[in-house]
DNA sequence: AAAGATAATGAATAAATATTCATTCACAAA
DNA sequence: TTTGTGAATGAATATTTATTCATTATCTTT
């Protein structure tokens, strides 16, 4: 039997990925994916219903994936500190080591293409980090402004950093990432 | 002399901006556009050559009114912690005062509409927060990191925020920007 | 108020792009 | 070697969207 597994599905993500760092969002074509992911147009479309459903489903993957990467190795038992370290530390890194993903996530959020049940299980998806401040909070550890400022700060800084390397405009080695590491719990600390 | 002023192309801009927001990144459809800004599709093509220029001129006005907004009464004689206070409060109510002009300047930013010299003179213009936090660090009041990476804090946390707060997740109000100043200040802080 | 000039229209056309499907290909079983 | 079957192809078609331009409307000048 001949391999119909997820070989030419990943390979379509990869392009697509590619293609949307590349040429951003509107580079998007189903001819120019076809050609970057070494398949012919129709090819596609034994994998993926519509450009539509091509999207939804690239968009859920990474989600998942992004959540699980970042989640890995965190014990919601353990103390405070090291819960919010691991998770800013992977949450870095993740996105450091797939900026491609990390900036079609960001792009692609509220775009017309996704479906609400998509954007509403990648909401659950990042429930995890709301809590663990809002715990960070009760244990006086985290200062009292609401959880989605503490969160946006957070991601929004990760995000710019995450363009910045991606970009050529920095480099984050090890020293760089314990600076973030500073700056960010410094700006949610008590 | 009839008005050829900038009339129709304020609405034609305001109405992409609105576009931009509702449907996102792919709905600015040229057809659509100017349905919404009320007027035949051809007018449109009366004040710009193109749909790429339109985005273009669209791009490099709202950033030169961003930076004017966000550089107002900014002086750079004036002590450090004046002129961060001043930078940031601006930068943030101006953002939270155009959410679609915040928003339209993040998702265009290295789209393949935009010409090389738009982008450059983009750069330019956030040139003077660059400088001030230069002067911070040599000043010791500012952490030693990378200037990019103080900016990429500073910026990612806006522009964050400034998306929460449009989409209705949470409404700044003045306690709420006191502690965001606070949080951004304590994560560049030395 | 007529003529001339400028602005606006929107249906028609051009261009770009998504999708289909008749055909070919590659492998496996007989 | 032949035959059967699912996978892949890519030119052809359908669809969507940008742009044009002949026509109409609106204003200005005399």
């Amino acid at each position: 039997m001949r391999n119909i597994d997820t070989d030419k599905e990943q390979a379509i993500f990869q392009a697509a990925l590619r293609l949307i760092q590349q040429e951003g969002f509107a580079g998007l074509k189903m001819s120019i994916l076809a050609k970057e992911a070494q398949m012919a147009a129709g090819t596609i479309y034994l994998y993926f219903k519509s450009k539509e459903d091509l999207i939804n489903r690239l968009y859920i993957t990474l989600k998942r994936r992004s959540a699980k990467s970042f989640l890995k190795g965190y014990d919601p038992k353990a103390p405070f500190m090291e819960g919010f370290e691991l998770i800013w530390q992977n949450f870095l890194d993740t996105n450091l080591a797939n900026p491609e993903e990390s900036a079609f996530l960001e792009q692609y959020y509220r775009s017309p293409y996704l479906d609400k049940t998509v954007q509403d299980e990648a909401d659950q998806l990042v429930a995890p980090v709301f809590e663990l401040l809002e715990r960070g909070k009760r244990e006086r550890l985290v200062k009292e402004a609401p959880t989605e400022m503490l969160v946006a700060q957070l991601t929004g800084f990760v995000a710019a950093l995450t363009q910045l390397h991606a970009s050529g405009g920095l480099t984050m080695t090890a020293a760089f990432k314990n600076a973030a590491l500073a700056m960010a719990w410094d700006g949610v600390k008590r």
